[in-house]
This record gives structure tokens, C-alpha cells and sequence, in this order.
DNA sequence: CCACTGACGCGTA
DNA sequence: ATACGCGCCAGTG
């Protein structure tokens, strides 16, 4: 059933809104998985599903994966048509703009 | 079958 | 505030 928790990711994934960002610890305790298998869904999931996994990043708000992207610099393309402010790799306003899970589908 | 690696997070020094 | 180490799960060599 382990499967099934690949696809609960995908599905918080989707429902980021446009404009936020969400993290993989976020999304790992609001499943109640570990952090990693988060990224690692989220590896899989940019290639096989039509996700937004450049809305995710890690807890520092730095874009980690952006090196699994078609190109580094997609990622926070991305991010910066959605009016999401990237400076040096890592979100400005994360703070603000964190969507997070647990609080937001409450 | 064993070992290493990886889009992370948290605790402690 | 910065640095180091451990835990966690799955995949690959």
C-alpha cells in the first residue's frame, strides 16, 4: 500500500496553489511518511505526472531539486511566472507564501 | 544479499 | 548562527 501514499503526494501537490510553495517535510508529516520518499515521489512524479513539483521545495525554501528539472533554471522560471520571487536559488517571501497541508486542508 | 546514494528534517555541539 | 550526525524509505549497482 506504500503505492498509495505516492499518489496522496501527488495529490497535495496538485492542490498548491498557484502563487505558493510547500515543502517536502510538510507534505511527509501530513501523509505520515519520511521526508525523503517525498523527493523521491517527487522525482518520479515531474516525469510521469502533469505535477507542479517546482511549488516544492525544501524547509529552508531552497530550490534543491531544481538539478532534476528538464533545466536548472526551469525551476525558478516557474516560480517566477507565478509571482513567486526566487533570489539565489531559494524563495524570498517562503515565509509568506508556504502552503502548508496540514494547516491549509484542515 | 549487502552497501551506497538521494528533490529532507531535526537535534545537538 | 553554523556545522555535523542520525533517522527514514526506496531504488540501483
Amino acid at each position: 500500500m506504500k503505492k498509495q501514499n505516492f499518489d496522496d503526494i501527488y495529490e497535495i501537490v496538485k492542490l498548491v496553489p498557484k502563487g505558493r510553495v510547500s515543502s517536502y517535510g510538510a507534505i511527509a508529516k501530513y501523509i505520515g511518511i519520511s521526508p525523503r520518499i517525498v523527493g523521491w515521489a517527487l522525482n518520479g512524479a515531474y516525469i510521469s505526472q502533469n505535477i507542479p513539483a517546482h511549488r516544492i521545495v525544501n524547509r529552508n525554501g531552497v530550490l534543491t531539486g531544481k538539478i532534476h528539472f528538464e533545466t536548472p533554471n526551469k525551476m525558478q522560471e516557474l516560480l517566477e511566472q507565478e509571482g513567486i520571487e526566487v533570489k539565489n536559488d531559494q524563495v524570498v517571501n517562503f515565509k509568506i507564501i508556504f502552503w502548508d497541508p496540514a494547516i491549509e486542508l484542515l
